[in-house]
DNA sequence: CCAAAAGTGTTCACGGTACACCCATGC
DNA sequence: GCATGGGTGTACCGTGAACACTTTTGG
């Protein structure tokens, strides 16, 4: 099937910016081009919107098609229109970001296809098209939101402890955090859950888990309250 | 010239919500449709993406041809994308918010076409697709990024009073701000100009006027600064 | 018993907030 | 001279920041 219009029209696309919580960075997801242009270059997952999907049912199927992952926590970045930031022809992108658990999805991206791997946002390869800026959008949305919402969870298993926490936003941040000043303040917001269990395995003492407790992070907004860290 | 695609395509719209300071309230420039769908009914101002335009020229052109704006602080909002929010086809917009000064504009808009007028953010009419859910979120947008960017003088003129200037902060902010406290911070910043000059033609002790110093922002930004009200 | 990380309080400085009166000007 | 807004200072409190040692556990 085919379609004709009167004018002509840019052809709309998703891409995504997946985060992952690495040992000393924040790493993100690319996938390597099969197809020109950029053909063998690494890039940001996404494709074009299907005419009967939303453009947020597109970016979650196309991360599920390229990366296969799911149920990620997602969020609308950009729209990016510069001419010619397609070769071929005119393309409009929606740009997402994603995050996700390493601890769950780790494996599966990198022993699947060799076209999908994760790296430090620090040292990231050429990357196709315009996506190096999109990436330095994300990363600096995701700097300055995680500071006023509670969207550093997604990247942390469902169970954490008070020092992986810290550790998340010290990756983030890039900035160290005080140990007994963090502590102090996250518990004093009064938004996680002391768990009846530790850690396992660990050649030290375990620490204790916490989870996160979104209902009540919801009830408090309502209240007034403001996440900050 | 006609166009054909192998799949179909979304149309790509623009549109945006443009906000001007009013007495007590903020308020917003609307359109009145002369055409079909929702013929008659108010809507933002915005239209069809050309090929070979950016989207943010796009918005700045169909801002200028609508309403007669020019210069406007544009800066992008989101992309809404759901499927069925144009009636007649799959449309996609990317919504820009604009904020202008009533005090070089307003005649302008009010006495031009009739099919343009302000209304106050809390009396707004029905409007046409998704464009309540639109300005919505750029209230929303406005009301959290004027607390931390200067963006709020771009509603101002040139040469502002630091009375006029918290009135735009709570008329923005729905409260009242004291005005000691407001007016130690905003100097205390560094980032107003005194000018030797004062209000004219006012019925009480005239006040001292203020610009903003842009440049002077921007070199304390890169210092670290970080603008807060 | 040693290594490794968990866990825990106090002090100080600064910034936010609350608050009220006199002054200058135009009519 | 009166009405209208312009302009100014201080005291208190709460939060953020700096800072070091003891405890627990596994090996």
């Amino acid at each position: 099937m085919s379609h004709t219009y009167e004018y002509a029209r840019a052809a709309l696309t998703v891409d995504c910016v997946v985060f992952g919580l690495g040992e000393d960075e924040l790493e993100v997801l690319l996938i390597r081009r099969a197809l020109e242009p950029f053909a063998n270059r690494w890039a940001l997952p996404g494709g074009f919107v299907h005419i009967d999907e939303t453009l947020e049912d597109a970016a979650l199927r196309e991360l599920e098609e390229e990366t296969g992952l799911r149920k990620v926590y997602l969020e609308q970045l950009y729209s990016f229109g510069a001419i010619d930031r397609d070769p071929r022809e005119r393309v409009v992108t929606v740009a997402y970001y994603a995050l996700v658990k390493l601890s769950d999805h780790k494996v599966r991206a990198a022993t699947d296809a060799s076209d999908a791997a994760w790296f430090a946002v620090s040292d990231l390869p050429d990357l196709a098209f315009d996506h190096a800026q999109i990436v330095d959008m994300a990363l600096n949305r995701l700097r300055a939101k995680v500071r006023y919402q509670p969207i550093g969870f997604e990247l942390l298993a469902k169970k954490f402890t008070l020092t992986q926490l810290q550790r998340m936003y010290e990756v983030i941040l890039e900035r160290t955090l005080d140990k007994r000043n963090f502590r102090k303040k996250i518990l004093g917001m009064d938004l996680l859950v002391e768990l009846d269990e530790v850690q396992k395995d660990v050649a030290h003492r375990a620490a204790r888990l916490y989870k996160f407790d979104d209902r009540r992070y919801r009830k408090l907004v309502k209240q007034g309250f403001s996440f900050e860290i």
